[in-house]
DNA sequence: TCTATATTTCTATAAATATAGAAGCGTCAA
DNA sequence: TTGACGCTTCTATATTTATAGAAATATAGA
């Protein structure tokens, strides 16, 4: 993880609709929502929120996966928690204290 | 940490210049570094910076005080962590396996 | 094939953002 | 009080971004 894919991963996580698609997909099964269901959640134009999805899935936090008519998203946890460490470990020099990440 | 401020947050480290200023403030004494000598060292002109540091500020990320004609900007560290706790606990509802969270 | 459903891409537009020159403000020392 | 220094604010501009309507693509079933 450099600083181009952080900066990018941060900038995927500065909007509330992005925000809280996450925060549903990471609260779904293992499989994720396709993508109207989220938008149907969300209440946000199905079109719209494509273009978010893309967005995360440009910044690596989501992963797709189609079914038939519909696409899958869910949240790569693996991505999130690079994401995560280079806050912690690389920007905050370990500072932040009473955090620890193993591996 | 709701939602609002915490985009505002991750919007904040959402570019290279601020992302970098937050890293070398962090690894600056306690006291941080005058605006100045950021920009110096970043190579970024003064007045640029400056308006980096109080989008930094309005997120809540840096502390600044006044010393004579110079004002330091210190990374604030507890915001910091608000930002990392937010995302592990909130976002992703403790499922980034490996990272550990006290208080 | 034809139709309905699910999703994405194309396109346009309004709003936000990054950047830096110029000007202004606050502080210090002589 | 004058001048220099450090920093911020004002202003302008080019770029990016968020949003959604319309059109296009992909899949399934009759």
């Amino acid at each position: 993880m450099d600083a181009k894919q952080a900066t990018q991963g941060y900038a995927a996580l500065s909007t509330e609709v992005r925000l809280n698609t996450i925060k549903l997909l990471a609260r779904s099964g293992e499989d994720g929502l396709p993508s109207g269901e989220i938008a149907r959640k969300l209440k946000i134009p199905a079109n719209s929120l494509s273009q978010q999805l893309a967005l995360l899935s440009a910044a690596g936090l989501v992963k797709q996966e189609r079914e038939g008519r519909k696409v899958f998203y869910a949240v790569d946890f693996d991505a999130l928690k690079k994401l995560v460490k280079f806050l912690v470990s690389d920007c905050a020099a370990g500072r932040l204290k009473g955090i620890r990440i193993d591996g």
